[in-house]
DNA sequence: TCCATGCATCGATAGATATAGATTTGAGGT
DNA sequence: ACCTCAAATCTATATCTATCGATGCATGGA
């Protein structure tokens, strides 16, 4: 088991931030100025944030154009659920 | 919501020593020293990674005597499991 | 091609966390 | 009551993280 790459995982969930943004992005994909509009932080914040959530792979980045648009990776949210499923060793 | 207590819960999973414990604890109780001599760190550093895990919810404590005995908390664990679920929208 | 714009990366800094040593607390044992 | 020992708390410090401003890097439009 790779305690570095679980514990990276988990970090996404640890900030405020990052947990208001999962929630923002429950109602639907969002542009980055968006998010940063709604949380009232710096652009490089948001940006320092995303690719957490990204590389913990609870959210996808869209790019088109100039934009970048996130959602939620369902399918990344059920893998993280399941790691801390075995981390807790609640598997049977 | 309570953003705060859900960053805290999910803190208890942010660190390679902490998971480790977890790791140890699967295989039964143990006592405080003998955790410290597994994870080969002082006294007081792993005072304080237990103080996180039981404040999660996803260790117990049980004192008997001089030493003080851990193990997991399956109930706390699922809470922990059902508030991600929950955090990342998968409640069906 | 040059400029404007959105976002990532860099550099610096303040605040949070992990760690260890010292002290305190609390439960036995003498 | 005193001593001993396990563990929590306190104090200090090094490392890590969140944040911002500045810079770099693309993309799209003029």
């Amino acid at each position: 088991m790779d305690l570095q790459h679980q514990a990276r995982v988990f970090k996404a969930f640890c900030d405020e931030n990052r947990l208001t943004i999962l929630q923002i992005l429950y109602s639907g994909e969002k542009c980055a100025c968006k998010l940063q509009e709604e949380l009232g932080i710096g652009q490089s914040t948001l940006s320092h944030h995303m690719r957490i959530l990204c590389d913990a792979g609870v959210v996808n980045a869209r790019r088109e154009g100039k934009w970048t648009h996130y959602s939620l990776n369902r399918d990344g949210g059920e893998q993280a659920v399941e790691l801390l499923r075995k981390t807790l060793m609640l598997d049977k």
